[in-house]
RNA sequence: GCGCCUGUAGCUCAGUGGAUAGAGCAACGGCCUCCGAAGCCGUUGGUCGGACGUUCGAUUCGUCUCAGGCGCGCCA
């Protein structure tokens, strides 16, 4: 693709080039400018520093350079002003006419525009959610879900094929805790004297999850106690009913969210992987670390030396009573990864998991692979404000502390928009009273009233026949478009660099931030230009390219964060 | 004690080496005979927690420090 920052890019370049054979600069320095959009509109659409960033090379004041790239730059019919100012910067304008032409640019791609196969060839894994099945979804994984599907999106559009995927972890002790949670429950509901564990799980939804598998598994349970080791019997078959309806409550949350896996990846895969599935079980992973030298066995436990990678201290992978940890099968799991062809690791995971973070790079690392290949970004804490005061994270007593009840209190919409508006690795405060506003004040509701306010201008264009031709020099010989419109239309170029942007930064809320400026500066536009005038063709026609190209932007952007473009409100 | 995240306007936050640090909310004052007022315009509001360093240039990078949150298990 070549948008509108690559062709500045370009023609600064030949103009570098054009300064070496004039011999304004020394020959041969390979010079890379780049190219910013400066906050402040008097510098310009554009501004590039290379006269200071290569000053040394030069070996000239990079004022001097600065301007006498501005002279050549005025050169090109495109370039409406360019002048080389204060410490060294070039800035120039753009021509009315090269930027109105970005609307037909957008409208011919559609939604195409903003694509880059800059990504090409690699191949990443992304992996967020991934809760223990042992309960309902909370707050910070419905962040985890806007994040990471939001960002897999962005990625996409970058070229980069990326895969997600949901890590079901049914095979450890919260598993088996989940289940005796359950099986306990069971007990007391026929009068049988038995006790939830004390790690166990005592929320409500234990009790009635215990009763649904009692209905539904009548025969199975009859059968277990009728048997052998009916104790144990039962135990397996409330743990595997219950992560297997929890697993449903999480598909399902996440699937009214909009969140898409490509997998989801059951922890049990790596104890008795599946025929023909060539996953190495975690004790053969184990073993290849044992074989590496990096295990050593102390208390009668097997531990992993992983300070020799960084790690604080070391970590067990083999408890003494000869159970593995938690850290076993996730290292198995990530060497599977890799073992399928991704090249790159990325994982979302809470804030609770932070300390997490140096064990797997270290095994990651002692298994060979480079440690730049595996990322996790946190999913900060979420503190609801209601009233301004938190709101207590109780499981109990009606309090929406689920991801499920978000989403019904205040739309899929809101939700994911005020998650995508923070920094990921931000704590972030999210205001129920802000977010339940249907009417004011709701940033979702400003990105999508602009949506549909074009939508609008745009139906009524269509009843009375007009149309937006391409916007060429004779369409625009007629109208001289007004500062709001070159406004509109240089942040409209702005959207490819900054989904750019957000795909290396593995961060979605530029985008969310974007989307409210382009907003803005649709609003103010509206509140100026009329864009249909009988009496001006012209205009008409050159404001319809350029509200049909905003609505385009809108809609890509809002479809990367996975949010709805209503076409009316 | 160690580690991670965060300190920017009254509040919530943008701004990952550039030029006069921005936006939303809140407060105050304006704008609909005209494409949707869920909108627009204006005013008020800042020692970018602090110190030192690197740099032509630091809110941004480094070191130290103060404050808040979280984590530090043979749980996951």
């Amino acid at each position: 693709m070549n948008y509108l920052a690559d062709q500045v890019v370009e023609k600064i370049k030949n103009t570098v080039a054009r300064l070496e054979a004039d011999g304004a600069i020394p020959a041969g320095l390979d010079i890379r400018p780049e190219v910013e959009r400066p906050a402040n509109p008097a510098f310009g659409d554009f501004s590039c520093n290379f006269a200071m960033r290569y000053a040394k090379q030069t070996k000239k004041p990079p004022l001097v350079v600065a301007q006498a790239a501005a002279d050549l730059l005025r050169q090109d019919p495109d370039i409406e002003s360019a002048e080389g100012v204060k410490p060294g910067f070039v800035n120039l304008r753009l021509s009315p006419r090269v930027l109105m032409a970005e609307c037909d640019h957008i409208r011919r791609l559609g939604a195409d525009y903003g694509r880059s196969d800059a990504g090409r060839g690699r191949r990443l894994l992304l992996e967020f959610v991934s809760a223990n099945p042992t309960g309902p979804l909370n707050i910070v994984s419905a962040r985890a879900a806007a994040v990471g599907d939001s960002l897999a999106r962005i990625l996409r559009s970058q070229g980069v094929d990326v895969a997600t995927e949901y890590y079901v972890n049914d095979a450890g002790n919260q598993a088996q805790l989940l289940g005796a949670s359950l099986l306990a429950r069971y007990r007391q509901s026929l009068g049988e004297a038995a006790e939830v564990p004390e790690e166990g799980y005592q929320g409500e939804y234990v009790a009635e999850l215990a009763g649904e598998i009692a209905r539904e598994q009548a025969d199975a349970i009859q059968a277990a106690r009728a048997g052998q080791n009916p104790q144990a019997r039962l135990l397996a078959l409330f743990r595997e009913q219950g992560i297997s309806k929890i697993v449903g409550w999480h598909q399902r949350d996440l699937q009214s969210f909009e969140v898409q896996f490509d997998a989801w990846f059951r922890e049990q895969h790596l104890v008795t992987p599946p025929d023909g599935s060539g996953i190495r079980t975690f004790g053969e992973v184990i073993e290849d670390l044992q074989a590496r030298g990096h295990l050593f066995e102390q208390d009668g436990a097997l531990w992993f030396r992983s300070t020799a990678f960084g790690d604080d201290k070391d970590r067990v992978v083999k408890k003494s009573d000869g159970s593995f940890t938690y850290l076993a099968t996730d290292i198995a799991y990530h060497v599977h990864k890799y073992a399928r062809g991704y090249a790159e690791l990325v994982d979302i995971w809470g804030p609770d998991h932070h300390g997490y973070i140096p064990r797997m790079k270290a095994a990651m690392q002692a298994l060979g692979h480079p440690p730049e290949a595996f990322r996790v970004l946190i999913a900060q804490q979420v503190n609801l404000f209601e009233a301004g005061q938190p709101v207590a994270m109780s499981k109990r007593a009606g309090k929406f502390v689920t991801m499920a009840d978000l989403v019904r209190e205040v739309g899929r919409d809101v939700a994911r928009f005020f998650f995508l508006m923070r920094a990921t690795s931000a704590h972030l405060d999210f205001d129920l009273d802000l977010a339940r506003k249907h009417t004011e004040d709701n940033p979702v509701y400003y990105v999508q009233y602009a949506y549909a306010r074009i939508c609008s201008i745009l139906s009524k264009a269509a009843d009375e026949n007009l149309a937006a031709p391409a916007v060429d020099q004779a369409a625009l010989a007629g109208h001289a478009p007004a500062a709001e419109e070159l406004a509109l239309a240089r942040e409209l170029a702005a959207f490819p660099e900054t989904l750019a942007a957000c795909a290396v930064a593995l961060e979605p809320h530029g985008l969310a931030f974007y989307l409210r400026d382009l907003a803005t500066l649709f609003h103010r536009f509206y509140t100026v230009c009329r864009v249909l005038d009988a009496g001006d063709p012209e205009t008409s026609r050159s404001r319809l390219a350029l509200v049909q190209a905003v609505r385009q932007v809108l809609q890509n952007g809002l479809s990367l964060l996975g949010i709805s473009a209503p076409q009316t409100m």
